[in-house]
DNA sequence: GTCATGGATATTGTCGACAATTAAGTGGTG
DNA sequence: CACCACTTAATTGTCGACAATATCCATGAC
């Protein structure tokens, strides 16, 4: 199975102008080399990206359709920046979508696919025995491990709501509030008990975990994110 | 409020053209002027709405991301077409958002909204009383409550999914399975119970209701879907 | 000094034409 | 009769130019 995580090796059967434009927006936008709420303009991307605005408009419409950019009638767009209420938004989004997928998952996921999810997860707890801390790794791993539930599902509408929008949504929600990895081990040992349960074939134990796995990731973002403005408060008063 | 179920009542505030013939495109996919599967061509449907095809891409770029069209490279686009696993796809990512929306409503709806909600029943209630076995303003209803509670939750990106994507979906549905009205009393047992529950401001209870809620219909389809197959069976043998 | 008004400028929306690709129809051959 | 190659027609992808709209800035009035 290729790795879903790296779009950016360029597939050579990329049929038209307008889809690899579209993806080297949205790995541009991703990666934050646009920055989050910064306007883009179609003439400036048209002569960055050297095609013209017909295909450059339709990738824009896709990346808006991905809620990776925002879009006025003719004043224009631009990148998505995300307030801490959209992302929890996100967050209550994917609590209700991956648990369902869990649930699913356990029911319908092959002994193939279980297989792959329990190599990812050694992967993970061996990269993190060998550079701790180093959280980027650890965070595409994170979202590596939620994609194969998801896919596990074999619910293609599940997967498309998460894979091909949310789980942008949340990596660039890692750039935007440069989120390191936080509770590390504690997440690694949730992951284990999620494909236990799925591996048992319990759909409901594995849906209640995973609803509390993404419920504790937000609870942790919500205490950071008040850190943050705690520490504001007493930098400058 | 503006109704949001009549997005036909054409409101002047229509900025461009491509946004413009996608509420049309929408409005004749759903109500069944096109038919599910049907080919659609660019010069036809330019011919037919009267502008060039940059604006007609365009629209049909935002009808395949509300996933209303398919489209292939090269090919060319038809109107979706639901198999019945993905309709029972559809219902299961409904539990799993609607539920979340419920959940959310209990906690931050306002007494106004609430209010609404209760006169929606009520007006159910009468239209089944008046015309009862007329299932299309039943279900119209159906889906003007849930509309209502997602919109309670204060979630933009529960009410982008639900009320922009899935539930075009779902209206499509019942032209295509032609699905009259069926268990209509219980239905309004299960939303006055889910009322109760979110003025209760009781969030568990009701996620918990509505998840049945949406579960149940969901049967329902199944048993439906599994009745015609079995009359088809025995006269054709 | 502040606010309103007007025009200049840049950006978006729309259009028609050309190029590239696919699907279909036609004819020929084993 | 079936199958394959080629031609042809239609559709999609792409481009550059023009029209419509919004933003910005300067000017003037109160």
């Amino acid at each position: 199975m290729t790795n879903a995580l790296t779009p950016s090796a360029t597939v050579p059967e990329v049929r038209t102008l307008a889809e690899r434009v579209f993806q080297q927006l949205q790995d541009a936008i991703v990666r934050g080399e646009l920055a989050p709420g910064s306007k883009i303009t179609e003439p400036g991307l048209s002569r960055t990206y050297g095609i013209s605005r017909g295909p450059l408009r339709e990738a824009m419409r896709r990346l808006e359709a991905h809620r990776l950019i925002e879009r006025v009638p003719h004043v224009g767009a631009r990148v998505v920046k995300l307030s801490i209420k959209e992302l929890l938004e996100l967050f209550d989004v994917r609590e209700a979508l991956e648990s369902m997928a869990a649930r699913i998952a356990a029911e319908h996921m092959t002994a193939e696919e279980i297989t792959g999810l329990r190599e990812v997860l050694a992967l993970h707890e061996r990269q993190s025995d060998l550079s701790r801390g180093e959280a980027y790794y650890q965070r595409e791993g994170d979202l590596d491990f939620h994609y194969r539930i998801v896919q596990g599902s074999h619910n293609k509408m599940l997967m498309g709501m998460l894979c091909d929008d949310l789980y942008y949504l949340v990596r660039l929600y890692r750039t935007q509030f440069s989120a390191s990895g936080s509770r590390p081990q504690r997440a690694f040992v949730e992951h284990h008990r999620i494909v236990d349960a799925i591996e048992a074939g319990d759909a409901e134990l594995a849906e209640l975990l995973m609803r509390r796995h993404v419920s504790a990731s937000r609870e942790n973002v919500v205490e950071r994110y008040a850190a943050v403005l705690d520490q504001e408060q007493t930098a400058t008063p």
